[in-house]
Parts: C-alpha cells; sequence; structure tokens
DNA sequence: CATTGCTAGATC
DNA sequence: GATCTAGCA
C-alpha cells in the first residue's frame, strides 16, 4: 500500500520522461528498415505467435494491442513486422533492451538527480537547474532549442489548432508576469526539450515526457501526449485535472487498491476523492494509505526523486505453461542452471562494471500437485547468502528449490509440476573504490553465513558453507584493459584450489575467522597497523604478500573460484582506480565485528560505511563508478 | 500457467 | 526473509 511522504516547502520541477515503444525503438534502430512500418516486438513464437510485448504506433493505428498473441495481430494487421526478442539458454533474454536503457539513462543524467525507474523510464529533478535557467537566462528569446519547448503542451491552456497552441504556448513560457513556480516550470520544459533532442541524436530513439512540481503529477501526464511530446502541468491546473481523472488511472491506484475505492466508497474520479474526509480514509485504508489517498486527491506528493541509475535487483525467470510444466528435479535442474548463469554472467558484469555486490540470492517458483486440482498452497520462496561463481549460484539454487519443494509438499508423495522459476540478486552494495579500496574480508561464522543450506537433511556436509571470503575470477570478456598492465595474458590468477583450503575450511568451527590461506585480515593485522598506512598498495599487502605478480594463473571463471581463497587482482596500482578488475567478493555481514575492531580508524570507518550505506547522498555514488556502467557516451 | 519477464516497494 | 501489490514493455 502506498505512503505519503512529507512534502519539500520549496516547489521542485520533477520530470517523468518514458520512451515510447522502446522495444520497437530498439529494433527500429538495428534495423532501419522496420521504420515508420507496423511493428511489434514479440516474445517466443511457436505458441499463437508469440506474445506482443511492444507496438509500433503505426501498428496501433490498425488496432493492434500489447498482449495480443502474434497471430491475432497478424489477422488486425497483415503487414505487420513481428520482431522476435533474442533467446539465450532457452529463455527470452532481454540484455538488448537493458543496455539500449543505459544509453538513454546516461544522457537523462547529466541535468540533475536522476531515478532509474524502469528499463526505459527516469525521474529527473531538474529544481536547481531551472532554478540558474532563471537566473542567467530567462525563457524569453525564441533561439534554437527553444523552438522544441514552446512545442509542449500545457495543461489547461487551450490548444485548439496546431499553430495557435504552439503560439500560446510561447506566451506562456515567456510571460513575464508568470508566478515564480510556472517560470521554474518552463525552465525545466526547456531543459526537458533539450535533453529529448539529445537522447534523439545521440540514441536515435524519441521519448515522451512530463514536467511538474512533482513525481505523481510528471509521470500521470508524460504519456499524455505520444509520441514524442511532452506535457507540462501548472500548478492552476491541477485541480481541474484531477477532477475527472479516472481513479485507475492513477499511479498504484490501478489494481485491487482502486478497485476498492470504485467498491467501497464509489470513488471513480480522483476528484470524487475531494468529498473524504483523511480521517475516513484513514479508518478505511490505515493512516498511512489513507493520508497518502488525501492527499493525491489534492495533488500533493511528496516523493523524491531517488538519485540512482542502476537497477537493485537482478532477477531472471522462465514459465514453464500447461504442457510444458517442469515434472522432475532433472528437467528443473537444468532450467534452474540456465536461468543461474544468465544471472550470474548478469553480476558479473555488474561487479565488473559498477563494482557492486549482490548479497541475496532468491528463488520464485510456482507449483501445482497433481490430483490436488486448486491447491491455493503457493510453492515458497527461498534465499539465502549469494555466493559469486556460476557453479555455486546453480548449486545454492537447487538447495533452495529442493527445501522449497519438501515445504511445498508436506511430505506428501504426490506428483507435482512447476510452472515457473526464477532466481534474483538482490540487496547490491556499491564497493567504494576511493581509499584504501582494500577492502577484504574476513568473515565471521556466523550461521547466517552459510548459504542455502535450509535443509540440512538431505546434504550431509555442504561445500558452501566456506564461502567466507570469495573471490571471484573475472570472467574473460569481462576485464579491462587496464589490468593487463600488469601482467599481461594473466591479469589476474587465484591460488590453486589445492592451495586453497576450502575444504577444511567448511569445518572449521564458527567463529574463527579464517586463517590459513586467506589472506585476510590476519595478515594484514599480522603486519600491523602501520604497514597499511604507509601505501594504499593494501592488495599487495593482503591479498599476496609476495606481490601481485607471483601468483599463479588459474582464471578459470567460476567453479575455481574458490571461496576462502586470496586471489590475486589487478588492483595493484596503488591508490589508483582498481578499475575493472574484480574485487574480492565478501558478504558484509560476514564480517566479524571483533575483527573489525582492530583494524585501523581510518579502514573501520570505511567498512562501517559499508556495511550500513548511508542513505545521503554524499557517499553515494562516484562519478567513475557511473559512468563506467555505460557506453562512453559520445559527445 | 498460455502474457512473459522483469522491477520496486510495503508489511509483518 | 517471505509475501503481496503494482507497473511496464
Amino acid at each position: 500500500m502506498p505512503v505519503a511522504r512529507p512534502e519539500p516547502q520549496e516547489p521542485r520541477v520533477i520530470a517523468h520522461v518514458d520512451m515510447d515503444c522502446f522495444y520497437v525503438q530498439v529494433e527500429q534502430r538495428r534495423n532501419p528498415e522496420l521504420r515508420g512500418q507496423p511493428t511489434a516486438v514479440v516474445q517466443y513464437n511457436d505458441w499463437k505467435g508469440g506474445g506482443l510485448i511492444a507496438v509500433s504506433y503505426e501498428a496501433r493505428g490498425f488496432g493492434v494491442k500489447r498482449s495480443m498473441r502474434g497471430d491475432e495481430a497478424k489477422r488486425v494487421c497483415p503487414g505487420i513486422n513481428l520482431v522476435q526478442v533474442p533467446v539465450a539458454r532457452g529463455k527470452a533474454d532481454l540484455n538488448l533492451y537493458r543496455s539500449a536503457g543505459s544509453e538513454v539513462v546516461a544522457i537523462l543524467a547529466s541535468k540533475g538527480k536522476c531515478e532509474r525507474a524502469s528499463i526505459d523510464e527516469v525521474y529527473l529533478d531538474l529544481t536547481d537547474a531551472a532554478k540558474e535557467m532563471l537566473l542567467q537566462a530567462p525563457p524569453d528569446s525564441p533561439e534554437g532549442i527553444f523552438m522544441e519547448a514552446a512545442k509542449s503542451n500545457i495543461l489547461g491552456l487551450p490548444s485548439s489548432d496546431a499553430s495557435e497552441k504552439e503560439k500560446n504556448v510561447r506566451a506562456w513560457l515567456c510571460r513575464p508576469d508568470a508566478d515564480y513556480e510556472d517560470k521554474l516550470l518552463a525552465c525545466g520544459a526547456i531543459i526537458v526539450a533539450q535533453l529529448r533532442v539529445r537522447v534523439l541524436e545521440e540514441t536515435q530513439f524519441t521519448c515522451s515526457a512530463g514536467i511538474a512540481h512533482n513525481k505523481m503529477l510528471a509521470k500521470l501526464v508524460s504519456g499524455m501526449h505520444k509520441p514524442a511530446q511532452q506535457t507540462v502541468v501548472p500548478s492552476s491546473s491541477v485541480q481541474g485535472f484531477l477532477a475527472s481523472l479516472p481513479v485507475k488511472k492513477m499511479k498504484q491506484l490501478g489494481g485491487k487498491l482502486g478497485s476498492s475505492l470504485q467498491d467501497d466508497l464509489g470513488v471513480e474520479t480522483i476528484g470524487d476523492l475531494l468529498s473524504f474526509a483523511e480521517e475516513k480514509l484513514q479508518e478505511q485504508y490505515g493512516v498511512n494509505t489513507g493520508t497518502w489517498l488525501w492527499k493525491i486527491a489534492r495533488g500533493i506528493s511528496g516523493e523524491e526523486v531517488e538519485d540512482r541509475l542502476l537497477p537493485k535487483s537482478h532477477g531472471c525467470g522462465k514459465t514453464f505453461p500447461g504442457p510444458k510444466a517442469l515434472k522432475n528435479s532433472a528437467s528443473v535442474k537444468s532450467w534452474l542452471d540456465q536461468l543461474c548463469e544468465e544471472l550470474s554472467e548478469r553480476i558479473q558484469s555488474d561487479l565488473n562494471q559498477n563494482k557492486r555486490i549482490a548479497q541475496t540470492l532468491t528463488l520464485h517458483a510456482r507449483a501445482s500437485k497433481e490430483n490436488e486440482r486448486d491447491s491455493t498452497k503457493k510453492f515458497p520462496s527461498k534465499s539465502c547468502p549469494l555466493r559469486y561463481g556460476t557453479g555455486k549460484i546453480q548449486e545454492d539454487a537447487m538447495k533452495l528449490f529442493e527445501s522449497g519443494l519438501h515445504e511445498f509438499l508436506e511430505s506428501q508423495n504426490t506428483g507435482w509440476s512447476i510452472t515457473s522459476l526464477s532466481v534474483t540478486a538482490s540487496k547490491i552494495f556499491d564497493i567504494p573504490s576511493g581509499t584504501s579500496s582494500i577492502l577484504r574480508y574476513i568473515k565471521g561464522p556466523s550461521s547466517a553465513a552459510s548459504p542455502a543450506i535450509p535443509d540440512s537433511s538431505s546434504v550431509p556436509d555442504d561445500p558452501s558453507l566456506d564461502n567466507n571470503v570469495h573471490v571471484t575470477p573475472i570472467h574473460e570478456e569481462q576485464c579491462e584493459p587496464s589490468i593487463s598492465e600488469k601482467e599481461d595474458g594473466k591479469r589476474y590468477s587465484s591460488i590453486s584450489a589445492k592451495q586453497c583450503p576450502a575444504n577444511e575450511e567448511k569445518r572449521i568451527p564458527k567463529k574463527l575467522p579464517e586463517v590459513k590461506g586467506t589472506s585476510s585480515i590476519l595478515k594484514f593485522l599480522s603486519r600491523g597497523q602501520s604497514a597499511l598506512h604507509e601505501k594504499r598498495k593494501s592488495d599487495v599487502l593482503i591479498c599476496s604478500p609476495q606481490g601481485p605478480g607471483s601468483s599463479s594463473e588459474a582464471n578459470k571463471p567460476e567453479e575455481h573460484n574458490v571461496s576462502g581463497q586470496a586471489a590475486d587482482r589487478s588492483n595493484i596500482n596503488s591508490g589508483g582506480e582498481p578499475s575493472g578488475s574484480n574485487p574480492w567478493l565478501f558478504n558484509v555481514e560476514d564480517i566479524d565485528p571483533a575483527v573489525v575492531e582492530e583494524l585501523p580508524l581510518e579502514i573501520q570507518r570505511e567498512i562501517q560505511g559499508w556495511i550500513r550505506p548511508s542513505k545521503e547522498p554524499s557517499t553515494k555514488r562516484r562519478g567513475s563508478t557511473i559512468s563506467s556502467y555505460f557506453p562512453p557516451a559520445r559527445s
């Protein structure tokens, strides 16, 4: 249920930018022959022609709708081009669209706080940029890009014919007696128009946008005039606009809550909500939601634009409808392996490119039992600490599945079938790359450290217990060039399996921070703190006492990714950017506080920052991190 | 389960 | 952590 946020006093300028039929545009850029044609993107096509997930405006003109089947679309529009989503590992692969979305975000993030809201939508807080523009160059000269802004749609302005509209808009944008708030909004509209032009020039994609004083209103109108247009919401037009807005159109009211408003309170439009006292709404829906409803009816929304360009989780899944349902462990395992392979690749990229580490692995499934129809029983979701390495993820995911299955079956001996599977990596943290990116880990044993062994009964001793310190080999193709400076050919190495005490370690009683073979903190401590201070080369100190170059090369993706192990890293150069090299992985929660206390203060602070990453902007992101995520923006 | 495959947020 | 709601291509 939605919750109201305290709203800022100062008026803000917020934009919501939404790509026009995004997947179609991505495909049209790949194959320009599709431009201007009725086109749709479909997922799979073996069953009724596949499901449409994006439809071009030309195709919409023929009555083609999303969620039609390919066959149906062909009937309605025989000339339609149906482009299939790429398939990898037997499942739809959306990476093409994800990276296209990132191109757009990289551009839109240039003018203010930017929040990636979905693969093709962002919110911008342009308050500062708009104020600056107002101070330096009030919108009065119809030059250059200003022409674009003058094409905005202004909510509440009479916009009869096209030329009339532009004239009115220009008058609105430039009127000298405008409210300060309206002037800010006008500046926001100009900035957004500029950004949209840049997006088009640099990516060939068109988008639409809404500009208003809060996220809710910006989002509401971003799709009002599509494609490739923008709409501004002056304060003066808010009430009139909301008065007739069907409740279901409001974000958060498209589902059960909106239905309840209609069915239980007879509320059909947002305007209808105005007649309910805040207390009344609170008693019906609780304090939080009641207050939220009361406020949105008045156009009030305090939600802030988060400064976040990257997704908070990575998930991949697949459904197995009807006859495709999975009915034995072997088929589940092979599909789970495929899903985990993709997931592993994605989190590995995130680590290499963005220096972020995911900490939790979650498995979701849908299932039904043989015989038992209806069976409202749900297959339980399960999570565990995430260990890097495809093999480990596969292993852990399978354990989570087995654990969930036992619970689902309640020790009945009936047949089962799985109709969907998904794995998700979440709780993703930035790795500070600044100072002593030394960060290493340690781990303390708490039971939380061992992943996925919920059902210990089935598996005697789980190898995954060794996951204290994870070393992650970088995938070959993802290694960054800088790594090679150090030792060509062999960018990093990991200690060979036999040196690795992984197997022994798993039997080490908890609480014992890894001692042997691990480079971790112990080595660091044994050298005394002073060592740390002399240089930032902590990597050398900690990872490989003999020096980075000396370690052997055993760069195999995953399984050799022995945990508990120290691997060499590319980050040898002192203070320099740990560029692409892969840092060690660790579970933040596994850091033994007792050990941390023994570290030098400066390191302690750094680690603390990790464990509880500040929500404040300050420590939040580093430019280098972000920029490396996106393809180089041409300028 | 024939919409599929993602995401994010709130609640307890 | 597990579950539920919601939104979007």
